[in-house]
DNA sequence: CGCCCGACAGGGCATAATGCTCAGAATCCA
DNA sequence: TGGATTCTGAGCATTATGCCCTGTCGGGCG
């Protein structure tokens, strides 16, 4: 698995890059751009997909922008034989945007929105509500010191 | 600021949903499962993107297709007055795709890849050889227990 | 070395989509 | 009620798409 992923290639991580920069770009505008014939990037495309190189839209769309301006982490500490049940339990928390099970000293940590502080305090209590959660610690977002960013590892990544 | 965020309506919030769907899907084919004009579609996607719905592109390209299947977590605690100069420091490794200033008990929060244990490692000692980092504490993602997800936001926030 | 296969380029066709305009209808708000 | 805003649907010129096809080139294998 971890030698199959390593799979795209110069062309490929350009592709991506080019897309980066213009997500509405049509197949045509990105081959020009890339000086590469239509057909390839259909197919480089095609393949990219086939490859799992693209993740879920979902991850594009804003938060602040649907009204949930606080972002904030959670570490959950859980009960070690309750892990599985609750993570579905969790999943129920619209608010939960990811969770992701940690080696160290926390066992979950989740991507939290919310709309205000106080509905950050709800959300916290609701975590703490379910079955087989011992603790929490909440961490405030307060500023994005490093905005996403995948440029870097796509020039570093490249052919 | 806040208010303003909160412009989005339950037609804004379908279209999300229906884009998250079918990320490749036309404007055509979106209005017809929406049950709107296309005109309609059109103009609600360019005020979506005026009203910063859409956050890049970038985030939908997999690490794992690019190699990088290991996720971290690492927390960062730095010298307080150096943090300005230190994320700039820290942008310089292309790893590292993401950083929070936080609350709590750690400054930072950064979301980086690895190609393995030990390139993992490896980043890790450039983080702490920045200037300004007194100690760092690293989480490996062992599981994406609740994958990214936000039709479930999208849902509770429509009209 | 020769052959085969995969990748790429460029051409092409029928169809679909886009960007934009416009007029009329519907809805909302003061 | 009247005005403003939003939505609908029609339309036009242009562009893009999905797919097919042929030819070339490079790499791998026998």
């Amino acid at each position: 698995m971890l030698r199959i992923m390593q799979a795209l290639d110069g062309t490929d991580t350009r592709l991506l890059s080019a897309m980066a920069k213009d997500p509405r770009g049509t197949v045509v505008a990105l081959a020009q751009k890339l000086g590469l014939s239509r057909n390839t990037v259909q197919a480089r495309m095609a393949q990219l997909e086939k490859k799992h190189a693209f993740l879920s839209f979902e991850r594009r769309i804003n938060p602040a922008a649907l009204g949930y301006p606080l972002l904030a982490f959670i570490s959950v500490h859980v009960q070690q034989q309750k892990l599985g049940q609750l993570a579905v339990e969790l999943a129920g928390i619209p608010e939960i945007l990811e969770g992701h099970g940690l080696t160290g000293s926390a066992d979950l940590l989740l991507r939290v929105v919310a709309l205000d502080a106080e509905d950050l305090f709800r959300i916290n209590g609701k975590i703490l509500g379910c079955d087989g959660v011992e603790r929490t610690d909440t961490a405030l977002a307060m500023q994005e010191m490093i905005p996403y960013r995948m440029q870097p590892l796509l020039k570093k990544s490249g052919g």
